[in-house]
DNA sequence: AGCCGTTACTGTATCGATCAAGAACTGAAT
DNA sequence: ATTCAGTTCTTGATCGATACAGTAACGGCT
C-alpha cells in the first residue's frame, strides 16, 4: 500500500495518499489540478486531509520543485520612517500591492537600512521571483547584490540601467523643464531651486556646480538638466537658478532649507521644488519668513499628491500618476518573469496651475 | 571528482564543488558556516562561484531542507487604498518593518482584498513561518485559512482569540471610558459618539441597540463598554450617549457622520470619535456648521496621530503607541517562531488634553 | 472485432540544499 | 609511542512536492 511510509513525522502528501490507498501524485492534483481526477475522490481527499491536520501544500517543496517563488520583491534603501510615511512612496507601494493581489502574488518587503551590510538583511534569501527597485542611487550595494542574483528587476526612476533591468519612470527633464517655463512666463527672472539629495549622505546647503556634477542621483540630474533647458530657451544663463540641497524629502527638510534659501538670497520670488513634500515646506517657509504666497513668492511643487489640492493655497505643480506608477511596475516585473523581457514605461506628466504661482511682486 | 555530475543544466553548489574538487557541504559551509573551512579555501569557492555565475544558494532548497522561510506574513483585509494612507496602519508597518529588518527576517504583505476567496489569494502559499493578523474582524475567512495552516499567528487589536493566538493591543475599555470621563468631567451631558465599523460591511447613520449587539469588531465592543462604564460612573444613562456609525475610517467618513449627526442632534456638546482620523472629520464638520472648536463643541480622539498635535486646534486624544504596537507584535512572532509560546502584550495608554475641548456653552 | 480518444490514476526521477555522523590530518600533551 | 583535541573536509540520507511518462479501463465508432 504504502511505498515510502514514515514512522512517524509530519503529515504530507503521501500520508494522505497511504490513508486512502492512492498515490501522492494524486492528493498533489487534488489541490493543485482538479481536473484531473474524479469530483467524489477529490472530496474525500480533502476529508482526509481535514481528519489527519494536513495544511495543504508546502510551500518550500513545491518552490523547489515548480521553480517559481509565487513572490515579488519590492526593495527599497530608504528610512522605514520614511517609507511609509512618504506620500509618493506609499502612493506608489499601493499600486504595487493591488496589481500583485490581483495577480494572486505575494509581496516581500525588502528594507535595506543605511549602515547595514546587504548581506545581513533578507534580500540575499528571499524567495521571490524577481525585485521591485524603488528609486535607489547608483551604484548602491543592494543593487549589486540582486543583479549579481539574475534574477529579473524592473528599476523605478533610478538608476537607469539601460538593457539590463526593465524601467518605469518619467521624462524628469520635460517635467522640470514645464514647471520652470511656467514661473519664467509669469515674468520670474530668479528662481530657487529645492531639491532633496543628489547623494545618498544628507548633505545640506547650497549647491556649486561642482556638487551638481558628483550627483549620484539620476533624478536630480535630469531635472536640473530640464530647468537648465528652460531658462535657455528664455534667453538667461545658469545664474537665473539658485540650488539648495535640503538632506531631506519632507516638509520639515523643506521648511529649514528654504528658510536658508529665502535668507540669503532674499531676491528669489518663485521656488521650484523636487516634490510637493518639499513645496509645503517652502509654502510654510515662506509665510514664515513674512512672504505671501504666491503674490509675493510662487512655490511650484512635483508629484501631485493629494495634499496639493487642498493646500493653502492650492499648489501649482507636476503631475505624475504614482499609483500607476506602481501598478506598471507591477505588471511589467510579472512579464518579464512570464516571458524574460524587458521593457521601458515612461508614464504622461502634467503641468497643474493652481493657487500658489503669480505673476512677481515688481 | 563528480558524483553527480550533470551534462547541462544551472548551476549549483555541486557546479562549484565539481569544478574546485571539495565537496558540496564544503561549499554550502562558505556561505553559512565560515568557521568550518579555512579562509583561503573559503576565498577560491567564492572565486568560483563569481567565475561560474553562481547566484547563492537556493532559497526554496534551502527552506525546504531547514524547514525555516525567514520570512513573516502581515494579513489585512482592509481596501488597499486604505492600508497605506491611513496613518494607524502605515505607523504599525513601520514599528513591523522595523523589527522584521533588525532580524534579518523578509516581510511579506497578503492583503485579502474584499471580494477575492482567499484561496486566490497569496495566502494559503505564501513562504512564511509566521502571521500576523492586522485588525481583522471576527470570523473572517482569511483568519480561518491561516489558522488551519496551523503556523504561529499574532493578532492585533482583533479578534482575540484567547490560547488560540498570541495578541497584541491595549485596554480599549479603559482607554474609552477614560476619554469619556474626560468631557464628563468638563460638563459635558449629551456626547456624541463616532465609530468607523461595527461590522465589515460599509453601514452608516445611527446605531441602535440591535446593531450594537450584532458588531463582530471587537475593538468597537470593548470602547462601547468603556463609554458606557463612564457614564454609569457619571450617575447618567445610556441616552447620555449618541451613538454614530461612519462606515469607513478616514476623515471624509468622519466629515460626512459628524454633520449628520450633528443635524439630527443639535443638543450634543461633544464628540467622541474612535480616530484621530475621524476626529478631524468630526472638527471639520463642527466648524462647517457653524460651531467653533473647542468653545461650542469639543472633540476628543483616539491614536495621537502625529497630525493630531498640528491640527487647529490640536486635539485631545488617548494616546497608544502605534509603531511599539508594530514592533511589539513582530517580537512576539518571532519569539513564537523561535519557541512556540503564545503571549499577549498590552500596550499603554495615557489621555492627552490638549485644545479641542473645553467646558461645554451654557 | 478492432481502433481511437478520453478519463482517471500511478510510479519514478528530480528539484538544490543542509544535516548528522564520521574520516583524515595536524599538532601538542602524556 | 600513544592518546587527545581541534580543525577541515566528505559521505549518504533527507526535506515534500511536482513533472513527466506511462498504464488501465471504458465507451463510441466504423
Amino acid at each position: 500500500m504504502s511505498q515510502d511510509g514514515k514512522v512517524a513525522g509530519r503529515t504530507t502528501l503521501q500520508t494522505i495518499a497511504d490513508h486512502l490507498g492512492v498515490s501522492r501524485t494524486t492528493v498533489s492534483n487534488a489541490y493543485n489540478r482538479p481536473d484531473q481526477l474524479g469530483e467524489d475522490l477529490r472530496e474525500n481527499i480533502f476529508a482526509a486531509a481535514a481528519e489527519l491536520g494536513y495544511r495543504g501544500p508546502d510551500a518550500a517543496a513545491r518552490m523547489l520543485r515548480t521553480g517559481r517563488m509565487g513572490a515579488i520583491g519590492l526593495l527599497f534603501t530608504e528610512d522605514l520612517r520614511f517609507v511609509f510615511t512618504d506620500p509618493d512612496t506609499t502612493h506608489f507601494m499601493q499600486g504595487v500591492a493591488e496589481t500583485s493581489a490581483l495577480a494572486g502574488t505575494g509581496l516581500t518587503l525588502l528594507p535595506v537600512p543605511s549602515g547595514v551590510d546587504v548581506g545581513e538583511t533578507a534580500v540575499p534569501t528571499a524567495a521571490v521571483d524577481g525585485y521591485l527597485v524603488f528609486s535607489v542611487a547608483d551604484g548602491h550595494p543592494a543593487l549589486e547584490w540582486i543583479l549579481r542574483r539574475g534574477a529579473p528587476v524592473v528599476v523605478v526612476d533610478e538608476p537607469d540601467l539601460e538593457g539590463v533591468t526593465s524601467f518605469v519612470g518619467i521624462d524628469d527633464r520635460v517635467g522640470a523643464a514645464m514647471a520652470a517655463e511656467h514661473l519664467l512666463r509669469l515674468g520670474h527672472r530668479r528662481l530657487g531651486v529645492l531639491l532633496g539629495r543628489l547623494t545618498v549622505d544628507a548633505t545640506r546647503g547650497p549647491v556649486s556646480d561642482e556638487r551638481l556634477q558628483q550627483a549620484t542621483v539620476r533624478v536630480a540630474r535630469e531635472r536640473m538638466a530640464g530647468y537648465l533647458d528652460a531658462v535657455a530657451a528664455a534667453d538667461l544663463g545658469s545664474e537665473a537658478l539658485l540650488v539648495w540641497e535640503a538632506g531631506g524629502n519632507g516638509p520639515d527638510a523643506g521648511r529649514r532649507a528654504a528658510l536658508e534659501m529665502l535668507d540669503a538670497h532674499p531676491d528669489i520670488t518663485a521656488v521650484l521644488c523636487f516634490n510637493d513634500q518639499l513645496a509645503i515646506g517652502a509654502a510654510q517657509a515662506g509665510e514664515r519668513s513674512g512672504r505671501a504666497i504666491p503674490v509675493e513668492l510662487s512655490i511650484v511643487g512635483f508629484d501631485d499628491i493629494p495634499r496639493a489640492a487642498t493646500w493653502d493655497p492650492p499648489l501649482t505643480t507636476i503631475r505624475q500618476p504614482l499609483v500607476d506608477k506602481g501598478r506598471a511596475a507591477a505588471q511589467l516585473l510579472l512579464q518579464q518573469i512570464a516571458d524574460g523581457g524587458r521593457r521601458r514605461i515612461q508614464l504622461p506628466i502634467e503641468l497643474v496651475v493652481r493657487g500658489s504661482t503669480a505673476v512677481p511682486p515688481d
